[in-house]
DNA sequence: TTGAAAGCGCTACCAT
DNA sequence: ATGGTAGCGCTTTCAA
């Protein structure tokens, strides 16, 4: 293994010198700048992880709480474990993952035996424990969704009510005055789960205000279930003209197909918006005009929110997300 | 921040005692241990991992490379690396993700830091550059999956080969005598080429020697194309009574709706076989026989034999696990 | 612009 | 069965 005591010999200088020379943090003369780059460039130098966390006050390593659940979307939660990787990485971060039943402990157990500098959060429900894991630790910390008390957090979400009220403002611009909603399963809402709320209450009082017409309905997993809660939407719903899914790929493509089955064409016969989609709807057999989910983002900005922390800002309240929407034309005017 | 000091003075032995308590290597009178163990709780001390993995020979960290590639089926993904992480801290190890193009220079970069104590390495090909990064920074590594060079490597897969002519057993056993397969798609073969074609090779043999009738199509990912490739196949096999799956689920569930749309009945019409799956046949509309691809044993193997190098054991040589076949019904005996 | 040296908190060797 | 202490390899003051 490579010192750096080897690299300042061979280089000529002192070992506070190479140091130096490698954090940047005091100028150095380019000439012996030039002779420490080359001892380290032949040496392979790399400093040693555990010396540096020791001496130094952080670890470069931030630690991701990410519980799965029973009925999570896997495709979905590795979106979020490999963009937060890669938001860290940008920093210079590495990634510690926990999981499977350590998501809780293991953030008091990492922060407090300092093997991470902070941690991103993932999965957040309305009662997160580890909302108070983070208040008690102290550790810098952000949040990718709201808990329920986000006193003292730093969060991260996109702005879900307003994603609900772009998602009615486009359908009524289009001219649609009864619209079906699919949503997530009950068993999502049970958990908690403040996001689906938030979608739920903000599209259900823009539809008053608006004089739309609603009606929304959360599916199981099963797909006998999916299929049956679009025909009670459309039984319940008989001049349904637009149908916006806030849920979760699988069940869009189970319903898709279940209408075109019923000779329901899109957007000729019914109009589709995809909100707050985290799968690829430009790839669909029928691509969907979509308010994303901005989960890139979502998680740049939970690291950004931590790695400020770590560098000592406080930086505590909840970051809301803009939604965005984009047209892929399954969404028909309606006169 | 508590220290082994503070630990010390509370308890009123010295901090080796301490760290010989904490670490048991050496035998500690009972009322010793009391005082101790009550200190430790009292003060919530957490050992600091930078001092640990300084002083100590382990960081108890395991790097784990899991590369996503375009097309890469996310949940099967997903369930490798929280097994990896369930497995790793069964051993008190925690898992540094390594992704988003630092899979392979990023295996360096721990190595070299001493940042972990060794490697689980994913999605392995069969010109795989990390069999070359492992053998030259001589990192205790595992591979989970077989690269084309294995010289020097510890490598753990299903034995695909075994899969394939247990599932041609299977299905002579109830008597098919013509066998559709549906496999990966093409640039999975392109790619990987390492068990895709082991379990082809495997299954055109055992078929030859069994005199069944076979032929097997590898679709894209694009839904239309694998309809297309069901119809060729039972065109091109008349009297087909068996498919066999080869692939990941989307492929199988587009491909038996498409089945059923036509009226083709499982087991009735079509006895099916869901070979080396890496999701759940328990929980389909209809359950499917399956010869499961084994990957939390696969991922445990992985981790046990990367720790066991840790611990200064030379390991190397390909672990191939046997597969084992599970009947939910799916195949049905034709006479 | 550079160097010397004091720790960081722990492990493990050498004592007793 | 227990204690003293020399490092582990780095960062960062303090001096020059």
């Amino acid at each position: 293994m490579v010192t750096i005591h080897e690299v300042a010999k061979a280089a000529g200088v002192s070992i506070s010198t190479v140091s130096y020379a490698l954090s940047g943090k005091r100028s150095i003369s380019a000439t012996t700048r030039a002779r420490i780059d080359r001892a380290v460039a032949e040496l392979d130098y790399r400093p040693n992880a555990g010396a540096r966390m020791l001496a130094g006050a952080r670890t470069n390593i931030l630690a991701l709480s990410a519980p799965i659940r029973q009925d999570a979307h896997l495709p979905t939660h590795m979106r979020f474990v490999t963009a937060v990787v890669e938001a860290a990485r940008a920093h210079d971060d590495d990634v510690l993952l926990l999981a499977r039943d350590d998501e809780v402990t293991g953030i008091r157990r990492v922060a407090d035996s300092s093997l991470v500098d902070g941690v991103v959060v993932l999965g957040v429900s309305t009662d997160d424990e580890r909302a108070e894991v983070v208040r008690r630790t102290g550790v810098p910390a952000a949040f990718v969704g709201i808990p329920g008390d986000t006193e003292g957090l730093a969060c991260i979400d996109l702005d879900f009510a307003e994603a609900a009220r772009a998602s009615v403002r486009e359908l009524v611009a289009a001219g649609h005055r009864s619209v079906g909603v699919i949503g997530h399963p009950a068993t999502y809402v049970e958990r908690h789960t403040g996001f689906i709320r938030r979608f739920a209450d903000a599209f259900e009082e823009a539809c008053r205000q608006q004089g739309v017409t609603t009606l929304a309905l959360y599916p199981s997993l099963d797909r006998a279930d999916q299929r049956a809660a679009v025909d009670e939407l459309r039984a319940a719903l008989p001049d349904m003209t637009a149908l916006v899914f806030h849920c979760n790929e699988p069940v869009v493509e189970t319903v898709l197909a279940h209408l075109q089955a019923q000779g329901v064409r899109v957007p000729d016969d019914l109009s589709v918006l995809a909100a707050c989609a985290s799968y690829d709807t430009e790839v669909m057999e029928v691509p969907l005009s979509t308010i994303p989910l901005p989960l890139e983002e979502m998680c740049r900005g939970a690291v950004e929110r931590a790695v400020r922390q770590v560098d000592g800002a406080r930086d505590p309240g909840v970051t809301l997300l803009a939604p965005r929407f984009t047209d892929r034309g399954s969404i028909r005017p309606v006169h």
